[in-house]
DNA sequence: CCCGAAATGATGGACGTCCATCATTTCGCA
DNA sequence: TGCGAAATGATGGACGTCCATCATTTCGGG
């Protein structure tokens, strides 16, 4: 009733152990009909492999490496927080993270850390991707040299990655085009606006072709404004929204896809309620979190950072391990939180990482 | 530089391994000084045990016992899919899963079957609660005998459970309420007429107080109406539903809280699309999400069973390595599904029991 | 100062796999 | 038939911890 050994499994097949351990393995020099008694005496008994065994044997130590964006607030810092959580559990699994950041924006930066990495330096590479050729190349170069790449967040292109893990942008967009749609049922008079944080960032870009696709719906299509650039900036976030606010008529909703949503919570605290547009905002920060607390913002999109570092960390074993990985495993459905459902305790389920300690 | 071992923890203290390793485990006889020591050591070295070594020395097995209801769709079979699922992960650490059902609904088999068990027969038990008395007496009683209880989406009340694992109901409710007042933006009229399976589970209880509480909310409060009791049976919920939609003037929106959505699909599908309320109902199903698919529904609110069996299996372990559980454990936060952000791979997802679905 | 108890040291066999080495057998083919 | 290559067997030392056992030292109290 036990769990079989190798040994067992040697036995059932009538081999020896070196050579079931040669067909587990893969390690050549095994006649065929010997491969399949012991490939049957696996399946039959129910073998698996002893993980801890195993990787009590193999000394090997994984060395992955994670560029991240610098920045001590908002979503980066949540993201690089969730992986700090993960570095000591990994500690026990022989795993060591090394964190290494970049200047926000700069992919320039980006590309010289790339460029500066040797492929035996690491053994997988997860980066937030900025779109930038030079970039591009670098990864594709490393990937080339047999790194895993994970393209975290932002993609980086099929050559340039091994698996994207990150939330549908466009799908993001449209789910905040179809909250939107919500507010104005009923015939309701529809003016929308978008604020990007950056227009030449792809994810924002995603995120207002989804808006737009969705807005444009038959029947009773609602009407987008163009949309504002804040540049990530509160000062200049609430500047525009001030502004925005006193059109007439004003817009009776506004979906924010950047940064800087500080500077659109004070334009909004300012305003009349009853000239306060439905708003639809990303990322779950202390900020936005309060913003739903005092009804000034109706839904928050966020792309859950520690699920993604999860994810990445999942791939990167997978890839480091020539293991195929699982479908679906880097899309993240992006979550939605509204007054009544924000995480039950934000810094404790990000503290906590992993669930399985 | 290489990761430190308990002999090197011993050296560093001045202690022999056996010292150290009594103060590790704990074993006691150890004078006071010494143990600081190696405490000491521990700490400067910064050594963790590898539980790689420790798993495989020790070859203590875990046999955890789950009791869900019975039932080949819906919610409990992705519930049990996702068990099912991590089962095989856990074989590797050592863990045994065993499965046992009980007719749903029905607190007397639970109880029956909870009687039954002996508190030696397993390591940790995890219940979907029903609400009985008896049943919450033999939990209590194993709770006593030592066996870490877990309540699984169905809470028992703390005499019968060390932890609970699901959501808050009540915040669902809530966040079902205020996605409707969203879709009565601008002082339309609301006539929300909310669903229940059974009157008597608690859950659709919680998520009623909820959802009326938000309704009444100042100001333009919305009207709620007489909840309807579909008894989750499809047949009797397309009767109810069709009937509501025929009064006149028919409700705005509709939230259903229990199982039976198809009957509830089928009735909107027949439904002109200017007589179609707002809809939200609970459990992302292939019906469900097809309803959404449709635009017959609007947000479909899902409790995350895989989410939640890997909430469950996390504080199992901890219990029973004697561990604390980390805060906000139990504390699943509801997904909220439109049309445009349901999970990526739904079976996918389910399968690979991803921690933060 | 001596005795028993408490504390400590020393040691060795698991646990299951990995991996290297060397010896032996089997097989295909000239 | 014999030769070399391929396949297989046999074996043993890691890996780091757990746990039991036995020997030895230290300590406190009478």
């Amino acid at each position: 009733m036990k769990k079989p050994t190798l040994h067992d499994v040697a036995a059932a097949a009538g081999v020896s152990y070196a050579t079931a351990d040669r067909v587990l393995n893969a390690r050549g020099g095994v006649a065929e009909k010997s491969e399949i008694r012991v490939r049957e005496a696996i399946r039959r008994l129910g073998y698996v492999r002893d993980i801890h065994a195993a990787t009590l044997s193999r000394r090997r130590r994984r060395a992955f490496r994670f560029l991240l964006p610098a920045g001590d607030h908002g979503f980066f810092a949540r993201l690089r927080a969730a992986l700090l959580a993960e570095r000591l559990r990994l500690a026990a699994d022989r795993i060591e993270i090394a964190l290494q950041e970049f200047p926000p924006f700069d992919a320039e930066a980006l590309a010289e850390a790339l460029e500066a990495l040797a492929p035996e330096d690491c053994d997988g590479l997860a980066v937030v991707a900025a779109e930038s050729p030079r970039a591009a190349r670098a990864l594709a170069r490393l990937k080339a040299g047999g790194v895993p790449v994970v393209a975290l967040v932002a993609d980086a292109g099929p050559e340039a990655r091994d698996v994207y893990v990150g939330v549908d942008n466009l799908g993001a967009g449209r789910t905040a085009g179809r909250l939107i749609r919500l507010a104005h049922r009923g015939g309701r008079r529809g003016l929308v606006l978008p604020i990007l944080g950056s227009p030449t960032a792809r994810d924002h870009r995603d995120r207002l072709e989804g808006l737009r696709q969705v807005l444009a719906e038959e029947p009773q299509p609602l009407t987008a404004l163009p949309a504002l650039e804040a540049r990530d900036d509160p000062d200049r976030m609430r500047e525009l929204v001030r502004a925005a606010l006193r059109e007439d008529p004003p817009p009776t909703a506004l979906y924010s896809m950047g940064a800087g949503n500080r500077g659109l919570v004070e334009a909004l605290r300012e305003a009349a309620p009853e000239r306060r547009p439905m708003v639809v905002l990303h990322e779950l920060t202390p900020h936005s979190r309060k913003a739903l607390e005092e009804d000034l913002v109706d839904v928050v999109i966020d792309q859950k950072p520690a699920r993604e570092i999860a994810a990445a960390l999942a791939a990167l074993r997978s890839l480091a391990e020539g293991r195929a990985i699982p479908a679906g495993l880097g899309a993240i459905t992006p979550a939605l939180h509204l007054k009544d459902n924000p995480p039950a305790a934000p810094s404790a389920r990000e503290a906590s990482g992993d669930l399985f300690a």
